[in-house]
DNA sequence: TATTGTTATACTCTATAACTATA
DNA sequence: TATAGTTATAGAGTATAACAATA
């Protein structure tokens, strides 16, 4: 094949990918949060703190760090920006000095509930093609893929390319 | 409430959320696809950026761009690296001048075929704890969401925060 | 004029390594 | 010694704006 091809669609890696259709279908949900929420709105990352600390008040960095799946460094400057913007603040621990206990302000705690109010509407957008069956059965689907084993050592192979998790 | 929180958990963004559930799908296949690929591997972009090339033989750096969902000047250092690797050819074209014909090298067709191979233990165990029907069905459903309609004004707005489509 | 590719530049997000303070 | 947070630095990936060559 002397024009550059590798031959039939065999080989086309997005050909029956559930991968990349997850892919796919994650770019498209956030064209459409990215939409739905305007272009102030903090990062998906930044707003998973926020419903984070919301929901787990008193919570330090490292352990949002841990469930936001990003390093301490990283958690800094998004606790910096989040504090920075009036949403969050360091509250100081009376019986551990290194640590701080978050906490959302009262401008935090609207600005959750304005998120929810638009992640209402973007979650009614990316499911409008679907019954509320089908969306109850893809969200089962989907958390069973979340759960499949990753191979040994991989947390550390994916260390250096990992993503944050956000809505 | 003056912990700092924000109530109950009606106020958890992640709660009941499809959107939440595909990016966290999607953060952890990327996991697993980087420990089944291991640390030598070339990003997801240019792995389809590649598979784009080896099925659509003499397709230029701006319809790549296109299919790929990223700009003109970010494609110019994808195909760079891809040149730079020996996986891609840039030909000139008898009839147009101002742009290349891509094609895959021999080493690229080899370097394809591997990754297939390697695709193909990620995707099974992606896929590990699915049956073949739900799988498939998965696949289906997530199609519906990746053809939701994007709100009026999305594409500019979405425009500097999106991201590239990957395996 | 419109299209293709390129360069220059900047921004966001993430990481690792080394450090301080505290336990 | 171990833990929490921080700073400094770097890398990957993306974008916009401006430009040259060609159609």
């Amino acid at each position: 094949m002397s024009d550059g091809g590798a031959g039939p669609a065999e080989l086309d890696l997005r050909q029956d990918s559930l991968g990349y259709a997850i892919k796919r279908a994650q770019v498209r949900t956030y064209e459409v949060l990215f939409a739905t929420l305007g272009p102030d709105a903090i990062s998906p990352a930044r707003m998973t703190a926020l419903s984070i600390i919301g929901a787990q008040p008193g919570i330090n960095q490292s352990a949002l760090a841990e469930q936001l799946r990003v390093t301490r460094p990283s958690m800094v400057k998004v606790i910096d920006s989040l504090e920075g913007l009036g949403l969050v603040e360091r509250r100081a621990i009376p019986g551990d000095r290194r640590s701080y206990s978050l906490a959302l302000t009262e401008q935090g705690r609207r600005e959750l509930r304005d998120m929810h109010e638009k992640t209402r509407q973007y979650e009614a957008r990316i499911a409008e093609r679907l019954t509320a069956q089908e969306r109850a059965l893809l969200i089962s689907l989907l958390e069973k893929v979340a759960v499949s084993a990753v191979p040994p050592s991989a947390p550390e192979l994916a260390a250096g390319k990992a993503e944050d998790q956000g809505p």
